[in-house]
DNA sequence: TAATACGCATGATAATTGTCATGATTTATA
DNA sequence: TATAAATCATGACAATTATCATGCGTATTA
């Protein structure tokens, strides 16, 4: 099992506040797991007991609406914490996670990570940097579901996944979504984020390679309206 | 100038769990402030250097969007802190706060409440719950922006008015919102919503006493479609 | 291998919502 | 108070989006 305190992926979130010891401490606790594609981490109004530290892979954050439909409403990549707010706010947690790929992580438990809250403001700090960041991009997709249209939305999350989770070397996008996901993030039906995806690839601003969707005219997209 | 030691308020924000001595100190070098209906707090980039206590009134955070129209995103009530997030992640406020109403509140500067968020852990721990919260509703937000109809959104919104920002002695809803308010709010064109309004009005489901609405039929509203 | 399910795709149509125009009413202001 | 300026209201129409139906191809599995 590999320690904590060696670990690369804490650079790229709050836990890299932590002092050595703590991490040592941390380190001694934790559990590593695999996370097969498809598979549930979370359910909505599950308590959950940890927090899970993402070493590779991805996954969604989803709600289920009244009428059946499942949004996404954030999606959690590698080197990311899962599972912070519900800890914070000890409630059980109002989104499912899902992988959308094969995923590694670490699962830290909760005593573990209160009490470095409590003892160690630093890292209060940083997650509570974390947090505002969050609440910043919530408010940006607000916005963008009132006052955008379809298209322009889809867009954009093709422009945001490619530049947050990047591309494989054919420079398709590396995160396969299913059409269903699509019209889940951009809060649609999934005929009309198929629709949507067809005329951009008549338009020529995307190709599909097989599954994988592979951006052909950023600008393109940018404009789109 | 009242004592912060003494102020009632803070029992309702994350303030209550800051010690005397730091109350004492916070105290010291607030400010107080009158502001009136329709005058602008913050506006959307401007860098806030410091927080505000809301001691009376209403205010509403919203965000300029591409189209032109004001995107609501959250409305701010007496009792509650506002601008901590900008604060917190050291960037311009991506919101414009607007008074509502006549508004009474303190504003703490910058560096008091950094030196309490890096010293006492029960308070950034108090904060931090605050903004699990805010993720929290976010979320929901996002979900009926998505995912519900014109309608359903501004049924809500009434019912979320009335409880949780009170009602005046014949029942009206104490918050005087414009119409174009409530578009802002549900996110729709301000014709929309008046639509809507006048729509629940011959559906018997509210009633409008000059400029205030009344709730008639709340399960009428919880049933709207 | 055959059968079945699932995801993708498209058409036809209905429902919702936005936009533009116009007028009434209220509120602010010279 | 008279006038101007918002705000509220409604109609007509256009644009967007959802829903239902159907077919096709590819995985899955009995």
């Amino acid at each position: 099992m590999s320690k904590c305190e060696q670990c690369i992926i804490k650079q790229f979130n709050s836990l890299k506040a932590l002092t050595k010891d703590e991490l040592v401490r941390i380190s001694a606790c934790k559990t590593s797991h695999t996370i097969k594609k498809g598979e549930v981490i979370f359910e909505e109004g599950e308590m959950l007991n940890g927090v899970y530290c993402i070493k590779d892979g991805i996954c969604k954050l989803s709600k289920l609406s009244e009428n059946g439909k499942d949004q996404i409403v954030k999606m959690v990549v590698k080197g990311q914490l899962l599972g912070q707010r519900s800890l914070i706010s000890e409630e059980t947690s109002n989104l499912q996670a899902t992988a959308l790929n094969e995923m590694e992580v670490c699962f830290i438990p909760k005593s573990e990570i209160i009490a470095d809250l409590q003892k160690n403001p630093k890292f209060s700090f940083e997650v509570l940097k974390d947090m505002a960041h969050d609440l910043r991009d919530s408010d940006d997709i607000i916005v963008n579901m009132a006052q955008k249209s379809v298209r322009q939305r889809l867009a954009e999350t093709l422009i945001y996944i490619h530049e947050n989770f990047g591309t494989n070397p054919d420079d398709t996008l590396s995160v396969l979504l299913s059409r269903e996901d699509y019209a889940g993030i951009v809060g649609t039906a999934t005929e009309s984020a198929i629709r949507v995806l067809s005329q951009f690839k008549k338009e020529g601003l995307i190709e599909a390679v097989g599954k994988y969707i592979k951006i052909i005219d950023f600008a393109g997209l940018e404009r789109v309206e």
